[in-house]
This record gives C-alpha cells, sequence and structure tokens, in this order.
DNA sequence: GCTCAAAACTAATGATATTAGTTTTTAAAC
DNA sequence: GTTTAAAAACTAATATCATTAGTTTTGAGC
C-alpha cells in the first residue's frame, strides 16, 4: 500500500500536538490513525498500541522538562538558578497542557526508562539546592518541598483552577520567596 | 423485573470504592453494573452515563474535603488551624487516592454546583488566613501558594513520586513551616 | 530481477458506552 | 381493592475503540 512513510517519531509527534491541542484524552488510536491517514493497526508498527502512545509522550515530557530547566539553570546559583528553574517548568505546562498531563498519568511500575528521565529532573534540582550547603537530609527535604511546589501550582494553573483575575505570576514568585528563605540555614 | 432497590446513592458508593480499590480508570459502566449485579443501561435510571459518575464522585470528594477540614480547623486559629488543615486534606488523599484523582479531573465547565464545593474548601483556606491579618490580595495569594503546597504534596505523594525512604511527613511538616514563616509580616 | 522484512492493509473479536423500546414492579390515586 | 402510571429494571441494537491475526504490497539490498 502506497507507504506513506511513518515512523515512531512521527506518530508522537502527531500525539503530542493533538493532546496540547485536545486534551490527552483526545488522544486515541483511531484519532492518531486519522489524522496521520493510516489505518490504527499500522499503527502498531511504530509503536505498542496505546499503552506505548502514552508511555512516549510522558518519556517526551520528562525529558524536555529536563532540558528546559537545565538550560535555564546554566550559569545561575541558589535563588537565581531555582527561580529560572521553576519559571521554566510553569512555562512548559503551559505551553504543552497534554504532554505536561501524560508526564503525570505515567505508569512508571518498573519502568526503568522512565524513571531515569524523572529522576534527571530531581539531579538538576538536588544539584541546584546543594549549593546552599544544606545536609543530605535536609537536601533531600528541600527538593521534595520544590517539587510539590512547583508540580502543585502548574498542575492548578493547567486545571484553571485559579479563578480570580489577580496575576499569577505574582503569586508564583511569593510562593517560592517563601520557600527560598526557608532554605537559608536556620538558627531559631 | 427483581427490582433490587438501587439509588444514586448506592451506585456511587460502588464506584467510589471502586476507584480507591482499583483507581479511577477501573471504574466504568460495566465494571460497576457487574458489581451491583445489574445490566449496565439499568444504571442510567440513577446517574447520567460515566460522566454522571465522575461528576458525583469529583463532588463527594469535595465534600468530604470540605467536611474534613473545616472539622480538623474547629477551635484552632492560624498555624495550627492551617497545619491541622494540611494534614487532614493529606490524609484524605491518602485514604482515598481514587476520589481523590476524581475531584481532580473534574471537568467543572460550568458546572455551578462543582464550584461551589470547591469554592467552600476555598473559603475554608482564606478563612484561616484572615487571622494573620493580611491585606486582601496578599491573603488570595497566600490561597493559592497554600493550595499549590497541598496539592503538589498529595498528588505527588498519591502518584507515588516520592521513591526514598525519608520520612514524608517530616518533608511535609518543613515544607509548611517554611510557608507559615512566609506569612508572617514583611519587614526587609 | 529476486528476496524478504517491514509497513501497510482487511477482517474479526471483544470491551465499552449509549439509546430505544419493552416489561415488570410498586406505590399512589381512586 | 382495583386501576393507573411512573420508575426501575430489562433486551436489543448501534457506534466507537483497541487489539490480534493474517494478507498484501512495497522497496531496499543483493
Amino acid at each position: 500500500m502506497p507507504r506513506i512513510g511513518l515512523d515512531a517519531r512521527a506518530v508522537i509527534d502527531a500525539a503530542a500536538e493533538l493532546a496540547d491541542a485536545e486534551g490527552l484524552d483526545a488522544v486515541t488510536l483511531a484519532s492518531l490513525a486519522k489524522r496521520l491517514r493510516v489505518k490504527p493497526p499500522s499503527l502498531y508498527n511504530h509503536l505498542d498500541g496505546l499503552e506505548g502512545v502514552r508511555r512516549a509522550l510522558a518519556l517526551r515530557a520528562l525529558r524536555e522538562i529536563d532540558a528546559r530547566i537545565t538550560r535555564a539553570a546554566v550559569g545561575l546559583a541558589k535563588d537565581e538558578a531555582l527561580i529560572a528553574i521553576a519559571a521554566a517548568f510553569r512555562t512548559f505546562a503551559r505551553e504543552h497542557p497534554g504532554l505536561y498531563t501524560a508526564s503525570l498519568r505515567a505508569p512508571d511500575r518498573g519502568d526503568d526508562e522512565l524513571a531515569a528521565a524523572g529522576n534527571e529532573i530531581v539531579a538538576v534540582v538536588a544539584s541546584v539546592l546543594a549549593g546552599y550547603g544544606l545536609g543530605n537530609e535536609d537536601a533531600l527535604h528541600a527538593t521534595r518541598g520544590l517539587r510539590a511546589i512547583i508540580h502543585g501550582f502548574a498542575s492548578l494553573e493547567a486545571a484553571g483552577a485559579f479563578g480570580l483575575p489577580l496575576d499569577l505570576d505574582e503569586s508564583f514568585r511569593r510562593l517560592l520567596r517563601a520557600f527560598i528563605a526557608g532554605l537559608q540555614p536556620r538558627d531559631g
């Protein structure tokens, strides 16, 4: 048959566009196939079913986040680096709501590649926090905290949970500021 | 036919149990019907299809969260109240992962009842924050921040994203402490 | 030009949601 | 107590989707 020249990359590209434009739930093998002018079973030549598509989207999202926050933090340290990382993360979630959602719904169940991608992100955050001279345990708690803040804010924002007409950037800035202030060596 | 005595309440009860036990995605009309010893179409007598079930789960979750955090904050103020609310919220998410997920996937699109339930929760948090004597705008930013923290931590925890064997309660406590410290009147 | 693996296809199956229309039960109205 | 009518269950049918099996065709390498 016409041999349309499909490969995994092209399928995932289409899936990512669809997810961002119409939501992750709109990504079905049927909708993907139609968009690629192919019949659904053909997609199995390139990816492992719908689950495979979801996994690939999650992986792409995690790697893109990693690349962005790494780039954002280049040449910066401490507060500046944290702020830059948080901003980059949040920007990604806003620009790619579908991909971002995919990164959250991931199974991770014994999937080393996916876990590794996630760990890369954690490692970037952790390395910045290392600059504060925290102890090992303190640094881990701080990493968790920062993750929770960024993820919490980004996902609520993506869900449209912040209805009020009040500057979101300012809300995020204040939250980060409070967190950063708490990183300074405690003496009370 | 045998008239099994079903009503909306019973259907939602079953859906909630199923969601918590096997995940929200396991809640299908087919699985629900089987559990209730009924054929799938019968469910339409009580709820508006699968979307209706999901909406009902979200509503139940929001109301339960509201009830729990309200109860938790009774007789407390400021830091103690915030900590109690945060703990109650997080406990709910852990005890009812399926319901909690349902509360996040809600559409909210022009659904006044759902929006009202969400606003109740926000109002509880806001009223505690009012005790800090913040200005109007400051209080709104703070409400957003606290929501992000609690939701972020709870959902990452629910997703099993915190792999390390390090005390989660302690991580959460520290995060809250930093946030609370940032609420004190600024003078620098 | 042959060969063969890969990429597309058709056909079929099974799960699901949903709608339409039917039967049966129950409870209220008389 | 009988009638009636709404509600709750059903059966049957349709449509969408994912997935598997098996088939055809293409195109690259020999």
